[in-house]
DNA sequence: CACACTATAATTAGGTG
DNA sequence: TCACCTAATTATAGTGT
């Protein structure tokens, strides 16, 4: 008996950006979840923990996570910390204020003691003048500027320090001496510092049935 | 003609934590690269951002990512902050260390001050005690005392200052507004904001053969 | 347009060497 | 790790509702 054909079944297709959007949409739910299936397989299969993140044509979020999203991302930045992340960028944000009003109040102290020293000096050339007559005044005096000179230093100091201190932070966070190389994929040397506290979380999402694996 | 069978072919495994740690390495391998392979072909057909990471069960970090991993985190993260984030963890690391110095300084600096301060009170009394005989030396401790006490309220309001920049960095480090909840599959709202300065990058990983895909 | 179903091509992955 | 052989699994065109 002459059958219909009802289908032509699965036709090849380009593997090139799909130009039909209706298409497009449906292509991407299925290949999406079918994604996602596979890694819940290889969780449970391999006992590996893993996160997807996606985001759609549409600007959605997808995401695949065992034990979850967070916990991975975490790990993985632990060992490849991001360069522009947005703690970064929070940082570099408050960064400017913060170091610019330190070192004002600085300079404004330095400037104070500046006055003071100038004082000191002109206090020592009148002690001079009457040396005899003050002679207890002239040992204080001197002790007192020199004293001085102590302070502005210890302030200078403290000034390059915060600058270095904050130099150190940016720098460290800018630029983490293992920086994952622009290759998309690969793997990264062997770590053991297991992070503590994640408990282990259901990643089934619907592909649990028997028959499906 | 009689052929004999060279394979079982591919046998039904059970969807569960393979026994043999032999199988469970290749099983690893073979499913990773199917699913990298399966995110790649998601991104060219349906042009879409995607990164995976997977810690094995050696504790290698495998990852594939299009246009990079590091873009896509950064975006997941901008819109799902991580309370424990490694940023923060790294900024907590330094803190300590960063504050305790500025702090241990501006205490040192301090002191001296106080140093000064009591040798300019002891003046103060000899200067009274010989008030007629060096009455210019007077005019001029005064003043330098007063000046000493407004150096201490600066250096006093500095190190305040200090404290509360940082106290607001952690704080907004550590209080972000939206915290994603911990379902480790779904969509999320959409969002209109790109990330601007991320160029395309090749995440080709030897599937690109023509016959392949 | 969105699904559900089907048939079938295409792809994936287990077993073996 | 690779290749090969094969079976299991998956994606998709087509069709219907």
């Amino acid at each position: 008996m002459a059958t219909v054909r009802k289908s032509k079944g699965r036709q090849r297709v380009e593997m090139a950006k799909m130009t039909k959007e209706s298409n497009l949409q449906v292509t991407f739910s299925k290949r999406r979840s079918g994604l996602f299936k596979k890694a819940s397989e290889l969780c449970t299969l391999c006992g590996v923990e893993i996160a997807i993140v996606v985001f759609s044509p549409g600007k959605k979020v997808y995401s695949f996570g065992h034990p979850c999203v967070e916990s991975i991302i975490d790990r993985f930045l632990t060992r490849n910390p991001l360069p522009n992340s947005s703690a970064l960028q929070l940082f570099e944000a408050h960064r400017s204020a913060n170091v610019r009003d330190l070192n004002l109040q600085l300079t404004q102290v330095l400037n104070q003691l500046e006055i003071e020293k100038k004082r000191g000096e002109a206090l020592t050339q009148m002690k001079k003048a009457s040396q005899a007559q003050c002679w207890w005044a002239a040992s204080i005096e001197e002790l007192s500027f020199e004293r001085l000179e102590l302070l502005k230093v210890s302030l200078e100091n403290l000034k390059k320090n915060v600058a270095l201190q904050v130099d150190k932070l940016m720098i460290e966070a800018s630029n983490p001496a293992t920086f994952f190389p622009s290759n998309s994929v690969g793997a990264v040397v062997p770590y053991d510092s297991q992070v503590a506290g994640f408990g282990p979380r259901s990643y089934d999402f619907g592909y649990g049935g028997g028959r499906l694996f």
